[in-house]
RNA sequence: GCCGCGUUCGUCUAGGGGUUUAGGACGCCGCCCUUUCACGGCGGUAACACGGGUUCAAAUCCCGUACGCGGUACCA
């Protein structure tokens, strides 16, 4: 423990790795990398067997590493401090309840969950706005403490269901620092008599929780802020179990443009990917997510922007975290695409473009052509599967015309690129050459005195089909005589 | 309702008593480049939630209010 720093990443398997959890993951991996020999930990916390949905365990393993997060010790990697899955911890958790009980911390309840309601409603018709099973309450109900204790042993050899509750003190201030939002405090008498235990035997969270945490050596504890609220509680654990609590630091919480926590709902509503799946199947570059999440809530104190992960493993410290929830702005995000999209190599975007090519059936020529196509279309597209969209006359005749370009097709123009057409049908193929090909259209447009859109954007849309694109000439000349004097002649013919 | 945490341009943020006519980035707008669309370059737009204190001086410290968010489970 001597000042090393131990996190843990420690999401719940039920679903698949929601953004917001991938950035408390990247802020728990950027600490732990901040510090020498420090370590980065998963966990899963699947204690709720309701939820429990399957694969989202190699969702989560899968999502981190594709950002590039190393997992130092987890359910895969092992360590010294396993198992990492709390599905196979549940008798460490029964001997620490166990513990709490023998020492009078905690008691068994054998309440229902209607004699619990019961019990709230009575109190609220009494007056009570926020009735709650505490220290004047469990006085009152089924539990070892008020049970006599051959009755609590009996229920418990005959199986009855129980759960395991903490007796929260009835009046104490629980003060703790937060490294992000500093001194924080609580009063005992807003919590429940927390669950540590269920019926089902299994731990809840947060008693799950404080006993992992505490064996497993985590130094820091590095979360999203709805569990600001819960932190009394497991300070109170701490204190019973006589541990020294790890060190808290709350995240601010990942808000929708409309307000409010980006919720699935909410993020699908505004075009927003909520999963980091998503973003693996559309193609995002992982630099750009990691750098955009890094700096949602986070900044370096200077004026830079981009980062990669190592950098930001140097940079990184949690006082420059921001308290205030921050706004996922997705028109950022693509920026940053752009940027780390733009500083790869041709040569290394074809290599991923092909596989995609793939699955969208357009069929790619050989290496040279693709990566020269690429080149010319790189700076005009946010995300590497754009390319086949805004190239695709590159890799295929074009289907249709695109109709807002056709408004340029005049009727002059079939006779201009007839015109032109006849120039450059006469060229040698190693004579069709950007630059040739833009002289002779020059020639054509100065002996019909027109200007130089009148047949450029004509040529445009008879070659590729579009109205924009990248320069006409280069494209021509990375096409080939052949294919773009047949685009000519079915687009004279199509349009007359 | 109660408890807690927040609040600087539309958004992410810098700034933490005088250095500030509040800086950067995304977005948006304009210009240049380009006889396409982009990229790029240059410029512009735009913010200290409100009210009281403290102080010679407050975006910065304190207290209220408003608003937002989170929590209030045998879910994490």
């Amino acid at each position: 423990m001597e000042g090393s720093v131990r996190v843990r990443f420690a999401p719940s398997p039920t679903g698949f790795l929601h953004i917001g959890g991938l950035r408390t993951a990247l802020y728990n991996y950027l600490f732990a990398k901040s510090h020498k020999d420090g370590k980065f930990i998963l966990r899963i916390e699947d204690t709720d067997q309701s939820r429990y949905v399957e694969g989202a365990e190699q969702d989560i393993i899968d999502s981190l590493n594709w950002c590039g997060m190393d997992i130092d010790e987890g359910p895969d990697e092992g360590g010294d401090f396993g198992p990492y899955r709390q599905s196979e911890r549940q008798e460490i958790y029964n001997k620490y309840a166990k513990q709490l009980i023998d020492e009078d911390k905690a008691y068994y309840a054998f309440d229902t969950t209607d004699e619990i309601d019961q019990m709230r409603e009575r109190l609220k018709k009494s007056g009570n706005p926020s009735p709650k099973y505490d220290a004047v309450t469990r006085q009152s109900m089924k539990n070892s403490l008020t049970l006599p204790q051959d009755e609590v042993e009996k229920k418990l050899e005959a199986g009855d269901e129980y759960v395991v509750r903490l007796k929260v003190p009835r009046r104490e201030t629980i003060r703790f620092e937060d490294l992000i939002r500093g001194h924080v405090s609580f009063e005992s008498k807003g919590l429940d008599d927390q669950v540590l235990l269920k019926s089902d035997g299994m731990p809840t969270y947060h008693l799950a929780n404080v006993v992992d945490d505490h064996l497993m050596e985590i130094s820091h504890v590095i979360r999203g802020e709805e569990w600001l609220s819960s932190t009394p509680k497991h300070i109170l654990l701490y204190q019973a179990f006589g541990w020294e609590p790890p060190q808290m630091a709350h995240l601010p919480l990942i808000m929708s443009p409309s307000g409010g926590k980006l919720s699935k709902r909410k993020a699908e509503e505004e075009g927003i990917p909520v999963n980091t799946k998503e973003y693996i199947k559309q193609h995002y570059e992982p630099e750009a997510l990691v750098n955009f999440l890094a700096y949602l809530g986070w900044s370096p104190g200077d004026d830079s922007e981009i980062h990669s992960l190592n950098e930001l493993c140097q940079l990184f410290t949690l006082d420059r975290v921001s308290k205030g929830g921050a706004v996922f702005n997705h028109k950022k995000l693509l920026w940053y695409n752009e940027h780390y999209l733009r500083e790869q190599t041709n040569k290394a975007i074809a290599e991923r473009l092909r596989p995609i090519a793939k699955t969208k059936g357009v069929e790619f020529p050989d290496d040279e052509y693709l990566q020269k196509a690429i080149s010319l279309l790189k700076d005009r597209v946010s995300k590497i599967d754009e390319l086949l969209e805004m190239g695709s006359f590159f890799f295929e005749d074009p289907e249709e015309y695109d109709e807002k370009a056709l408004k340029k097709w005049k009727s002059d123009s079939s006779d201009l690129v007839s015109q032109y057409r006849e120039k450059i049908s006469e060229l040698e193929d190693d004579e069709f050459k950007a630059a040739t090909l833009k002289s002779h259209l020059e020639d054509v447009i100065n002996a019909n005195d027109v200007g130089f859109g009148k047949l450029m954007m004509p040529l445009r849309i008879a070659v590729t089909g579009q109205g924009f694109g990248p320069d006409l000439f280069t494209s021509m000349q990375l096409l080939g005589k052949e294919t773009v004097l047949e685009r000519i002649d079915t687009a004279l013919e199509k349009l007359g």
